[in-house]
DNA sequence: AATAAGTTCGGTAACAGAACGAATTAAAAG
DNA sequence: CTTTTAATTCGTTCTGTTACCGAACTTATT
């Protein structure tokens, strides 16, 4: 068959269904009047999406003047897809239709001993919510897993990824494909948040956008132009290297990086240990500043500072329209506050600063917008790889904990 | 006419085109196999590029088994495009046909009474450029200026631009295309730079690529994907305003930047003048570092440590592919050499950092690129804002001062 | 009666692909 | 050493096919 013609229909193809997926159940007439296409060719396209299976027929339209309408919508249970936000102590993993409705969202706990036995976990959990839903596995397509490090995606390896046994020396894309049965993608988790912020969070219609995520380490995500930025070994956003905070020409900060070792928790806990002489956790730190403890307050100053400036340097290299903060300390309002007075003393245009709206479930509901995206446009779309769908807001059903 | 069939046309004609300008004479056969269409539809988008006077006949091939073929040229006086690149003291003006050949470039001391006078001044040396060259006006079709600054794509104003006067108050771009009489874009000189090297430099077929400049000033500019990062006001690479080197909560660096003022020429005389008690400029301390005096070696290794930690900083962001060192001083081989290898001391994995080959011409080639791109986009390729066109590489003629 | 939804019919641009003639060289035959 | 033949490539012509548009028409509804 022609290929270029093929694209070309492909092409017309894609809006209907995103019209079709954003505008609910809709009418011929109406994708017509949105997509720009003629009548009869959306008839034709339409035609062709119901014979496939993929939309249907669900109602008419009434109480307008002039007949009444068909109205179609999408067979949400067409496809799926499974989004996995792995970390290094729980894994949470999610089902998806066509329609980015988000449901059986369960978390457990990571399998320490890693590698394979980690996989095995996942799919099982996957299989597990799958078989909860009635979902064959057929209609699964593609598995979305967030990764804590770089995925290198020539040898299906993951690098950079300390807290996962065995998974920098691994094909983990292929271990997870063959045990899933379908398509696997990796992705670092804190690319996935700053998509799922985009999504359906703090970031939605924000094209340049930046996520920090600070908790046990830290990291970066970048969007631009609506695209993530992966960088050359999709080692973009290890902003724990960043030379802030501690001395970079120190040897330590070649191991734990000197931005990381001033910010991230264990950096908040040893500087506390050093004013207060008491050895406590990063929660309780907050807790005893909330009391009025003066050194926990001072470590919390300290913090935000140095992550003030950390986003500093984002926006000098980058210029993002929103800095959107996350991991357990980033999500603290404690913490976005004393960013937001800090970021005017040291850069001197605004930052615009907020904590994210996902809290830590922004990971999985990015792994579902890449999924979903990626599934649009196999199915559907050009061969693009930037051809970006837009996703429906979705509705994100309750989070199951399991055990 | 059918609009979406149009684009499939121009699509086709924007390879075949590419295949013309890329591979010199060539004969239809030859652009059917490269570009995979058929040879019938390569004759028709021939015919229809002759009639409209872009392509001609410019021989047949011998030698070869088979038939001779009649073989395709671009008419490469079809359209011209002005690349400009204005500093604070220099203006540099170029002119490039469609082929890619950059001739005419001209150099003058730019207009001290900035705005108005400025533009005036650059439209006089493009038109002298014309004419010298036997160019009817008529024939220019575009002017690409690299500013300082941040342009602002909205009001046509260029802003954080204090080295041209009125810059920030007037509409550069409405004034250019007023005195010019044809389309003008403005864009930061960094950026094009990037640009520069990615198409004749350095960075020729790397994707993500980061420019540091370095001189009385820093700037950054950056590529991911292929594509700029402007950021969102434009002020993607203010890389001045990093919180590295001097003491980001100063008051000062809201003014100067933190980063700025450790490695920009003024900074660099300051710690000189701080060692040695001279007050001397920045070519001085790399001759006298040449002959040995100790404080000139401290104050470049100083630099140079700053400037590693600056190029880790893009890295833990961007983690591109190799970046580059330009301006007055990033261009010295002393500073490359001493990056290189402060760099592995405060960076966990290797960043490639090289030197500029272009030089300061980096920025005007980076002008001619970007015009020649858009340019082969409106005459001959989709609408599609980031349809890339890959230029053939170019013969730069040599430059001519002017007075 | 007005109006909107959907279909039928005819038309067109942009391709593909097969067949074929033209032009050329390489190699075999005389 | 010439002539013939085979192989090869170039380019065109002719005949589809696909993906659309637009006008006219039918149908259903307020």
């Amino acid at each position: 068959m022609n290929d270029s013609l093929r694209i070309s229909r492909k092409f017309s193809q894609r809006s209907v269904m995103e019209a079709i997926v954003q505008g609910g159940p809709i009418s011929r007439a109406s994708i017509s009047k949105q997509t720009g296409l003629s009548k009869q060719t959306i008839s034709e396209i339409v035609r062709g999406l119901e014979e496939e299976g993929w939309v249907q027929e669900t109602g008419r339209t009434s109480g307008h003047v002039g007949r009444t309408a068909v109205t179609y919508e999408l067979v949400c249970d067409a496809a799926f897809i499974i989004a996995v936000d792995l970390g290094g102590t729980k894994v949470r993993v999610a089902i998806t239709d066509l329609a980015c409705q988000i449901f059986a969202e369960d978390t457990a706990p990571t399998d320490p001993r890693g590698g394979r036995f980690v996989v095995e976990q996942i799919a099982a959990m996957a299989f597990d919510a799958a078989d909860r839903q009635k979902i064959t596995r057929e209609k699964i397509r593609l598995a979305v897993v967030g990764v804590p490090g770089a995925p290198c995606s020539e040898t299906g390896r993951v690098l950079l990824a300390p807290n996962i046994a065995g998974f920098d020396t691994m094909d983990v894309v292929g271990a997870f494909e063959e045990v899933l049965g379908f398509g696997a993608m990796l992705e670092n988790d804190v690319n996935l948040a700053v998509l799922g912020e985009n999504w359906l969070g703090q970031g939605q219609g924000i094209d340049n956008l930046a996520y920090v995520a600070l908790g046990t380490g830290v990291g970066s995500g970048l969007m631009v132009g609506g695209h993530l930025v992966r960088g050359v070994s999709n080692a973009a956003g290890e902003m724990g290297f960043l030379p802030l905070g501690a001395d970079p020409f120190e040897a330590e900060s070649l191991r734990t990086g000197a931005f990381e070792r001033a910010v991230a928790s264990h950096g908040m806990a040893e500087r506390y240990a050093a004013l207060s002489g008491n050895t406590v956790t990063v929660p309780t730190i907050f807790a005893k500043a909330e009391a009025g403890d003066a050194a926990a307050l001072t470590v919390l100053d300290d913090t935000a500072r140095y992550l003030a400036a950390g986003v500093a340097a984002i926006a000098a290299i980058a210029n993002p329209q929103k800095v959107i903060l996350g991991g357990s300390i980033g999500l603290r309002p404690e913490m976005l506050e004393r960013v937001k007075a800090f970021l005017p003393q040291c850069f001197p245009y605004p930052v615009n600063v907020e904590t994210g709206e996902l809290g830590a479930r922004a990971a999985i509901i990015g792994a579902a917008a890449i999924g979903l995206g990626q599934l649009h446009n196999t199915l559907f779309g050009v061969d693009a790889p930037d051809g970006r769908i837009s996703l429906p807001r979705a509705n994100v059903n309750a989070l199951r904990e399991a055990i």
